[in-house]
DNA sequence: CAAACGGCTGAATCCGAGC
DNA sequence: TGCTCGGATTCAGCCGTTT
């Protein structure tokens, strides 16, 4: 299912792929109604953190300390939030939605708000966190998941959701509401002088899934707490466009530079399956979501006699004809069926041809061990 | 860690172990102030039967529109969970907790409500469903997960938390936010005539898990909304007291002859994991008045690059500086606190180093014994 | 050069008995 | 009640250094 509504046409004048320096709330009242096909947004979590936190072995833990995460009570976060959603619902189209993210501190109250404010809840997502910080004083649950919210702007909302090309991400199997990522570290964590730029940068395979999912290509995304940009930087490498609101200008100094040294995914590549007339896809997709294999990636089969190119959803690309890494392998080879994992071969940095069965190997000692 | 308010005395005329039938407002306004360790509740999320329970007063509003009787709607529901939390909140030790489940539909609302009604959130806990019922239209992500708020009665609650118990429970690893378990079928799905017996019964393997965690032996757990017991059958099983208010008599008659039916764990079966925050604490310097450290010795830190003396008290010394064992431990290191007990070393007969709480084990089976 | 090892870090509402 | 101070408490992943 998609949404009906996606002519582009009256908003060019829009500031699309571009950072507002400035309050979300009064940069949004300079936007017209019904403009943007989605929102995602990161809101302050109001964290209320008394005191310093030591590890056991001695070390300080980083905390979000930041002003902007500081409110006076219940009330006043309250307040903000109605504020900041009732602007967001109105810049959305009738058959747009919302994404928002929070932790336990903050996501009730948020999500009580976007009923109010008339949202209709489709689904509330669990990003269970692969390697969460642990609870170092040993006095409750090890906080390991945040909730995401999609919500529809209004119950009658016709809203775009990319069904089969979440079922081929998962195996053939629906996409459930609980999802399985890393936190954002390593080479993907922007740092300013060897320090982290901001303090809760998400990662790219979270928002990777989302516009996956609930966005078509050339729709405008809105991202009213940008930070560091994740919003901007997925949504310009899957050809989405987007609008990104920031107050402090050191969070739009980064993610600027973050989204211009960016190259998006050539056309095709940003395609999903669209229902029954294309084919099933395989859990190769969760590869292409980790970063294990890019989309536009060639694959290599019998010595290069076949080449196919990866798409976004992990489904394989040759010339008009697409399908799972094994319907295509037995497709190219005229057999009933056929394994695509030993099938298929990769580039591998070196040079060489490996076949895609070590990406999986790979991806079963990272994520793969802990999904279950 | 565990609560510190656990004497059981004046509340033997409680009707404890046993079924309430009624209004679960009015029934827990006949309990007292302060007698409960813990609530677990699975409310209703039917919001039309909270309209009728609790319809505001008021005129009807000419023109009603889908979006008024949205809004009434959400309000009759939240009059009906703060009044509930409210009576929920009255009847908890000062150091009790609150455990709630629901599913996105009411669970932020109510966790908004418990934030409001003064609870201190502690978690949210994600149950993970292993087998939940698929998204047949193919609309929405599986909903595959319920939400579980734990929060203590206030910010100061010193609430019952078993940390050992849950880490033993998984692996020796930190119990998770994140839960996996079946939903209820097969034989634990309780039936009358051959169909269930309740829509929504939950699986014991949660109950057990919840209350072994937060009780200990004796407690008394309240469940406002018993449905078939499950409440009731695990803290029975695990040699915990419970009160169970429901309205509906087909319930309470299910419940009853479920809980009849079942045999509590014996005694023993119900201890759990300890650590060492439960033993006694032990002086150094009553190993150096025991004779099992003698004044003078030297004791070593980080291989040998510390060395200080034990003096007559029990205190160290290192130059002109003097402190105990944990105040020179941190001092030397330049961290604002230290175990002093596995950061000391002392010279064994067979000259190897072992840290000095081997002498406190051995204090503890010998003297302490004793002492104690 | 591969393997082993140690250091560092992540949206964190993170102690409690005894005086 | 507030204060002091004993002493209990961590998982996964990445990166740089050592073996």
């Amino acid at each position: 299912m998609a949404a009906a509504n996606h002519n582009h046409i009256a908003n060019d004048w829009l500031p699309t792929n571009r950072i507002i320096m400035g309050d979300c709330i009064a940069a949004m009242r300079e936007l017209p109604d019904g403009c943007a096909d989605l929102v995602f947004a990161d809101p302050p979590y109001n964290l209320q953190l008394a005191q310093d936190l030591h590890r056991p072995e001695g070390g300080k833990v980083s905390a979000v300390d930041d002003e902007w995460d500081k409110f006076s009570s219940f009330a006043a976060y309250d307040a903000f939030t109605r504020a900041w959603l009732a602007e967001a619902r109105r810049i959305l189209k009738p058959d747009g939605a919302i994404w928002a993210i929070g932790s336990y501190h903050n996501v009730f109250r948020m999500g009580a708000a976007m009923q109010d404010e008339g949202f209709w809840i489709l689904n509330d997502i669990v990003w269970r966190k692969a390697n969460p910080m642990p609870n170092f004083k040993g006095t409750r649950f090890t906080n390991a998941h945040e909730t995401l919210i999609w919500a529809g702007k209004s119950e009658k909302s016709r809203y775009c959701f990319n069904y089969h090309a979440m079922k081929a991400m998962n195996d053939e199997l629906q996409m459930r509401s609980d999802w399985l990522f890393p936190i954002c570290t390593g080479g993907e964590r922007l740092k300013v002088d060897g320090v982290k730029a901001h303090p809760t940068q998400k990662p790219e395979a979270l928002l990777y899934r989302v516009l996956l999912a609930c966005t078509e290509p050339g729709d405008l995304v809105v991202d009213p707490f940008f930070g560091t940009g994740t919003t901007g930087a997925v949504a310009k490498l899957l050809g989405r466009r987007w609008i990104g609101i920031e107050r402090e200008a050191k969070y739009v100094e980064v993610a600027q530079a973050r989204i211009d040294g960016l190259l998006p995914l050539e056309g095709g590549m940003t395609r999903v399956s669209q229902g029954k007339r294309s084919e099933p896809r395989v859990a190769f997709g969760a590869l292409v979501e980790a970063g294990y294999v890019r989309p536009g990636t060639r694959l290599f089969a019998s010595g290069g006699k076949h080449v196919a190119h990866v798409r976004a959803d992990g489904s394989l690309a040759m010339g008009d004809k697409v399908g799972s890494i094994h319907q295509m392998g037995a497709a190219v080879q005229g057999l009933p069926s056929c394994n695509g994992w030993t099938f298929w071969h990769i580039e591998a940095e070196d040079g060489r041809l490996e076949p895609i069965d070590v990406k999986r190997t790979a991806w079963r000692a990272g994520l793969g061990a802990i999904a279950a």
